[in-house]
RNA sequence: GGCGCCGUAGCCAAGUGGUAAGGCAGAGGUCUGCAAAACCUCCAUUCAGCGGUUCGAAUCCGCUCGGCGCCUCCA
């Protein structure tokens, strides 16, 4: 099977078929950077770091450019409110964006351009614009002329005629038609501004998309993401500027992450309802993030809620709890293990169907339960007997399997023991116990057990219950977890 | 007002023509001193409602109701 990706140009699932296989181009939009990034970037972000994974695991050689819009209005209008100078705060939020970005375990994309960095590069582009008549200079300001380019709404489905009917009309509007966009604003005094044959000014929104997606992937390249939002207009006036420029499509397949939603609305800025990517790191582990945003497809909204949320970490630490294993399963010998072909074929054909990692998940986790079992088997079984050899290779080789496709989606990345000595640790802190106190607690069931005083055993376990400390007696005695419920 | 998306069990969520994945919660069982964990079994004759197309529809078409998004910055 092969992949296969919804476009939203044609609105159907389509064959993915790259211009110049192996090599992929994708350009996805990044943030601009005048505040802290919310959930609802984050969910962007992993949705197509997976994309980027995935895409490299089925042997494409992807180039993946992310950018920062790094000058705009909010960006101008946060600096006034910081007194602090524009390019401060772009730097600031650049980092800030990094910073969460690198907890969430993201990948870094080959190349991070800045819009500032590349001025020259949009000049360029919206000269000739103006030059073959696209475009047109008004008071120091160049537009694009929507009216000529007779495609324009193909991406988002409208029409220029109904957009036009449902226009609002700004005051003091020099555009000739209020469909058109700005490809470069006149500055006004105090303004960050950079020379140009129009006057000093600097960058509509739109240009530097087309601008710096053609300068690192060519006229026309495979695949451009970003949010549904971005859909119109950011994405329509794309095609637009890059098609008038070269006479080229600019994008085969356009790819769009649906929201994160909180009580069923948007998670936004404007709202005023967001959670940034920090207050959620603070309350839950990257993976548990990101686990809860594969859980769903890409293209449908999630609800943030905190049960959605727990169940993510309830379902991760069993994928974690059957990780641990790996350790008593790598004693001496030296064989190689190969992975589970049948496993990774399975998963590649769930994959494949639009990146569909809900179902995936789900098959892991049929997998997950299928080695449970055969490990609790292979606990009771007696060491040095035929069986045991073959079934702990077996597990070996599922474990191993396992944790190699989970890691194409970012998950399991950690060593299977830290993540639950995290949880533990912040168990005890919570509880304000010390570890040595704990096992002190344990013994002394222990002893109970021992003497047969149940009741006290019991009671010792109940308590450590209340504070969300699980007891778990196995045959190697008595293990304490925290409890996830 | 225009355009678009969505409505699947108590909750979350896959599924775009072939007879409803999975998770959480719940019930029973194996294991256990009892538990826990793990495993096994059960849990939607039905996919907002009403019509239509079809041998066959959650999936296609129409209408109704409900929710959301875009049309202004937005992942």
């Amino acid at each position: 099977m092969t992949l296969r990706i919804y476009n939203t140009l044609t609105g159907k699932k389509e064959e993915f078929t790259p211009i110049s296989p192996p090599k992929v181009g994708m350009y996805v939009c990044g943030v601009t950077v005048y505040d802290l990034c919310h959930i609802g970037h984050a969910r962007s972000a992993i949705v197509f770091d997976v994309i980027y994974r995935y895409l490299r695991h089925s042997g494409f050689d992807v180039n993946y450019i992310r950018n920062f819009t790094d000058i705009d209005d909010k960006i101008i209008n946060r600096a006034k409110e910081l007194s602090i100078e524009w390019d401060e705060v772009a730097t600031k939020f650049i980092d800030e964006f990094n910073i969460d970005m690198a907890a969430l375990g993201l990948l870094k994309p080959n190349i991070e351009p800045k819009a500032t960095d590349h001025i020259s590069e949009m000049i360029e582009m919206i000269q000739s614009l103006v030059d073959n008549g696209k475009a047109y200079e008004i008071n120091g300001s160049v537009y694009f002329s929507v009216k000529s380019f007779p495609q324009y709404g193909s991406l988002s489905k409208r029409n220029i005629e109904e957009l036009q009917s449902g226009i609002r009309i700004e005051i003091n509007d020099e555009k000739q038609d209020p469909l058109d966009f700005a490809l470069w604003k006149a500055s006004k005094p105090g303004e960050p501004a950079w020379e140009s044959p129009w006057g000093s000014g600097r960058p509509g929104w739109h240009i530097e998309c087309s601008a710096m997606s053609r300068k690192y992937l060519g006229i026309t390249f495979d695949i451009h993401g970003g949010g549904k939002d971005l859909v119109f207009p950011h994405h329509e006036n794309e095609i637009a500027q890059s098609h008038a420029c070269s006479g080229e499509a600019p994008v085969n397949v356009w790819l769009h992450n649906g929201f994160v939603n909180v009580n069923a609305e948007k998670m936004s800025k404007s709202l005023g309802n967001f959670c940034t990517i920090k207050d959620a790191l603070a309350l839950y582990h990257p993976e548990i993030i990101r686990y809860f945003v594969l859980t769903s497809h890409y293209r449908s909204p999630v609800d943030f809620t905190d049960t959605a949320l727990s169940d993510a970490r309830k379902n991760l630490a069993r994928f974690y709890d059957l990780l641990s294993i790996e350790n008593s399963l790598v004693p001496s010998e030296s064989d190689s293990i190969k992975s589970d072909s049948s496993m990774v074929t399975k998963f590649n054909e769930l994959m494949d169907d639009d990146f569909n990692t809900a179902t995936t998940l789900a098959y892991l986790g049929s997998e997950l339960r299928k080695y449970n079992k055969i490990r609790a088997e292979f606990e009771r079984m007696h060491q040095k007997s035929e069986r045991y050899e073959k079934a702990k290779h077996h597990l070996k080789r599922g474990v191993f399997t396992l944790r190699q496709l989970g890691q194409t989606l970012g998950l399991f990345m950690e060593k299977p023991d830290n993540f639950v000595k995290q949880f533990k640790a912040a168990k005890l802190t919570e509880v304000g116990m010390s570890n040595d106190e704990l096992e002190l607690q344990i013994d002394e069931r222990e002893k109970a057990r021992a003497e047969k005083n149940f009741e006290k055993a019991d009671q010792l376990r109940d308590n450590l219950a209340k504070k969300g400390i699980r007891l778990q007696d196995t045959p190697k005695g008595a293990v304490w977890t925290v409890d996830f419920n």
